[in-house]
DNA sequence: AAAAAAAGATACCGATCGGTATTTTTTACT
DNA sequence: AGTAAAAAATACCGATCGGTATCTTTTTTT
C-alpha cells in the first residue's frame, strides 16, 4: 500500500472523530491539522476542500457503525432480537460509542436538515439505508410468523429508529445511558406486546 | 414600552430562528445583522458577546413551544391525549413547526452535548423541564385509574420524548411528515395496547 | 546511487470571524 | 423647542477562516 494511501485514511478517520464530536461547521480546517498532524497543504493534495473531506469523513463513520450492527446482528436469530441490536449498540454511548461522538447519521441529520444539501442528502441515504435495513428484518420476521401478519414494517422501523435516536440524544445530552437501556426494554416490551403473532390483542 | 426593549425583543426573536434553523456554530454575527436589521454595534449593546444572544434565544425558541404544547395540553382530558399533544404539535414539522428550525432542544442538544458547556446545560434544562411535564401527567393518570399502577413514569417519559424527537429528525431529513405521523399511532397503540389499567396483559 | 515522482511543509491570499471604540442619529423629557 | 440620554450606525481591531502556490523533504523506481 502506497504510502500516501494511509495517510489519506488516517485524515479521513481522525477527521471523522472531529466532525462528528463538534460539528461540521464547528470543526475548523486548523482543527482538522492538529488531529491529523498533518498540515493545510498536505491535507488539500488528498481532498478538493473542507466539504468533500467531511463527506467521506461520515461515510467512513457511518460504515464504522454499519459494520458494529452488521455483525452484532449476525448473532441474533430473531426479528426482535435483531430490531433491539440498533439499540443495544448504543448501550454505553456515553462511554463507549460505536464511534467517537454518538451516531453520525443522527448529528448529521440535525446539521444539515436545515441547510447543507450535500451533506443532508448524504445523512438521508445513511438513514434510508437503516431504515431499509430495519424494514427487511421486520418482513422476514412476518414471513417467519414471528410477527403479526399485519404489521406495518414502515411504521415499525420509523418507530425502532426514533427510539434509537431519541435515546441516544437524550443519554448524550444527560451524560446518563440511563434513557438508552430503558428505551431497549420499552421497545422490548412494545415488540412482545404488540408486535408477536402470538401477541394478546390479535383477535 | 421604551425603544429599546422592543429592539432587543426582535434581535432575540429574529436570531433565535436563524439559531434554530443554521445551528449555533453555523450563524455569524453577519448573518444577525442581516436578520434582525441591527448592525454590529447595535446588537452589541444589547449583548455582551454571540454566547448570551444564543442563551436567551434559544430560551425564547423553547419558550414559545412550550406556549403552544401547554395550550393543547389544555384542550385534552386524558393522560394518553396529554401525551400525545407532544408529538401532534409537530405533526407539520415540515412546513408549519411550533418554531421554524423545528425542536430547538433537539438541534441544540445535538449541536452541544460534546462541545459548548453553557448551551449544553441550556439544552439539559429544557430537556428535563420536558420530561418533567411528561412524568407528572403520567403519574396523574396512574393516580385517576387511567394507567396501571405499576407503570414506569420514569421509562415512558423518555420513551414518548424518544419517539417525538426521533420522529422529528427523520421528518425533517426527509421532508416529509409521515414519520412523526407513524410514530402518532404507535405510540398511541402503544400507550393504549400496554400502559391502560385495562390493558390485556396486566394480568 | 541517481533521478523521478510523490508527499508534505511553508508562506501566503482575500474574506470573514467575533468584538469594540467612537460618532451620528433618534427618541424622550422638560 | 431645546437638550440630555438612549439607540444605532460607522469604522475599525487582531485573529482566524477556507484555500492555494511554491518549495523542501521523503519515497519510490530504475
Amino acid at each position: 500500500m502506497p504510502k500516501g494511501e494511509i495517510t489519506r485514511k488516517r485524515i479521513i478517520a481522525k477527521s471523522a472523530e472531529l466532525f462528528n464530536r463538534k460539528g461540521y461547521a464547528a470543526s475548523s480546517l486548523s482543527d482538522i491539522t492538529e488531529v491529523t498532524g498533518i498540515k493545510k497543504g498536505g491535507i488539500y493534495r488528498y481532498f478538493a476542500g473542507k466539504d468533500e473531506l467531511a463527506l467521506e469523513a461520515y461515510a467512513h463513520a457511518g460504515g464504522v457503525v454499519n459494520r458494529v450492527i452488521t455483525e452484532a446482528l449476525e448473532r441474533e436469530s430473531t426479528a426482535i432480537g435483531k430490531l433491539l441490536v440498533f439499540l443495544r449498540v448504543y448501550e454505553n454511548v456515553v462511554d463507549h460509542p460505536p464511534f467517537a461522538g454518538g451516531c453520525p447519521l443522527l448529528n448529521l441529520a440535525t446539521e444539515s436538515d436545515d441547510g447543507h444539501p450535500v451533506l443532508r442528502a448524504r445523512a438521508r441515504q445513511g438513514m434510508d439505508n437503516t431504515l431499509g435495513i430495519m424494514k427487511s428484518i421486520i418482513s422476514e420476521g412476518v414471513r417467519s410468523g414471528e410477527f403479526r401478519a399485519d404489521l406495518d414494517a414502515d411504521a415499525l422501523a420509523t418507530f425502532t429508529l426514533s427510539v434509537m435516536e431519541g435515546g441516544i440524544m437524550l443519554s448524550k445530552l444527560e451524560g446518563d445511558n440511563r434513557h438508552v437501556r430503558m428505551n431497549i426494554e420499552s421497545l422490548e416490551a412494545h415488540l412482545k406486546g404488540l408486535c408477536l403473532a402470538t401477541a394478546a390483542d390479535s383477535r
